[in-house]
This record gives structure tokens, sequence and C-alpha cells, in this order.
DNA sequence: AAAATATTTGAGAATAATTCTCATTTACCT
DNA sequence: AGGTAAATGAGAATTATTCTCAAATATTTT
């Protein structure tokens, strides 16, 4: 880690970001949570890099919750909930994207399937007080 | 349809528009729509009277597609396929949301399911040449 | 090791979808 | 008809995201 460790620095720090957090932050989510470790970090390069991750699939966009695009360092198919109170994005391992059924959506429909996405709506723990 | 006619004419026009589409279009795309019928329409009483559908539940939103969010009069939970291609959204009747879901949702996280979207992506027929 | 080249970044301007403001129009109620 | 409330049009304001370009940093070549 010390030869290449020069490069990319402010790069790698976001996608590590990424990776150790369960936040499924946005863009300036990412930004603000890099401020103490990288206080000089541009908010653009932050949006560059996400969108470079995107493209070689490194990472994955959650679609936009209240307008903000949200990201997930977690490529594999998996299931979320979204809070209409809070806009927090929590994973549901425990819910499974029934197998198969890209399969059953190309044949009926002649689309090409790349990903798939599952998404539960409605008010977590916190927000139903 | 005399009588009452005379209210809500651009706004009946707009959820009309939307009912008889399958195009899960944009603000955009409506207004569009709607201009032979109602060449003097403004673009924000198209914003204004989704943003009233939606929070009356006439309509939903399918999120955003390429940073355009898009609408849907059907409101009955049902799978969409996005073609990244084309950005055309397609219906998928035959593929049903595993009943019994949001049960399981609410059962292992304490949260309270109002919506659930199954959304596939992909390249449509066309676009893959 | 220095020069040349390529990549990454910071700062702020530019873009564009959506929302807001407010004056005007339109419809409803008596 | 007159008064009131709701809806609309036009354009300004907002804001997340992208773009520009010069400066910084890293890599390659000699």
């Amino acid at each position: 880690m010390e030869a290449a460790a020069k490069q990319f620095k402010k790069r790698n720090a976001i996608l590590t970001c990424l990776q150790q957090t369960h936040l499924h932050p946005s863009a300036e989510m990412v930004h603000e949570m890099l401020q103490q470790e990288h206080p000089d970090i541009s908010l653009a390069t932050v949006y560059r890099n996400l969108a470079r991750f995107k493209s070689q699939g490194l990472i994955q966009s959650l679609g936009t919750v209240n307008g903000i695009e949200r990201f997930d360092a977690n490529t594999d198919p998996h299931v979320h909930f979204v809070c209409t109170g809070c806009d927090s994005v929590l994973d549901l391992p425990q819910i499974q994207v029934p197998h198969g059924l890209e399969r059953d959506v190309e044949s009926c429909s002649g689309c090409h399937v790349d990903a798939c996405q599952l998404t539960f709506t409605g008010l977590c723990g916190n927000c139903q007080n």
C-alpha cells in the first residue's frame, strides 16, 4: 500500500467511503463524510468519480430519493426500503428477488435485462412514532 | 358531462392524457401531448396537477429515468421495464410481484410499507438492433 | 533525475428539471 | 350581476448535476 498509494488518493477515498457505509449516500453525503479525511476534496470530484464508478459497474445507483441520487457499493441484486419520512434507505437482505424472474421478463417481452430493482417505500420504525 | 364540464378542464385533460397513454410520460411529454387539445396550457400547470394527483394517490411516480420523473395513472402494483437505450418504459403485466412480500418486509424490518416497485432495466427489442 | 506527457482535481460557471410567485382569468355561490 | 375562491400562465427562482479550464499531481521517456 506504499508504492501505489499516491495514485487516486481521493478517488479511492470516495469508493472506500461508499463501501464502508450503509447509508446509501448521495454525492453530497459522500462529500460531507470525507471532510475530515480530505477537507480539500471538491464536490465535483465526488460527482465525477461516482459517475465513473457507476459506468465501471463498481457501484450502482438506486435512483433518486426526493430528487437526489443515491448510491450503493453493493452491486449484488438486493432489496431496498426507502423511508418517505426521513429519506433513509435500508437494505433488506432477508427479502429475496425471486430467482429466474429476469428470464421470464426476457422471454415475455423480448427485452434484454441488465438489472433488476425491488424497492419498498413507506415509513421506517423511527418515523412511525 | 355538460354541466360540470367547465370545471377543471385542463386538470381533467392532464389526468385523462395520463390514463390513455402507455408511455409513462414525463411532465414535458404530457405537456406536448396536450398541445393540440389545449395549445395554451402551461407547463407549470402540468407540473402542478401531476403533483396534486400524486399526493391524492390518483397517479404514481415511477421515479426518474435519466433525471426526468415519469408518471403512471395505473396505481395497481405492477412491474416495469425501463430501456436504457431509448428511455422508454414498458408495463410487464405477465410478471407478478410475489404476494405477501410486503408483510415479510414489515415483519423483518419493522417498517410500514406503503408501496412496492419492481423495475427491470436493460435494452428493449428495438434498441438491441 | 529532469523533461514531456497524461491524468486528476478545484473552483466556479453553465445547464436543466422542477418549483415558486403573483397577477390574471375562470368558475362557483348567493 | 357581484363577491369569493380556485386555477392558470408566464417567467423568475431554485437546485442537483454537469461542464470548463487552468493548476496540480502522477507517469513515462530520455
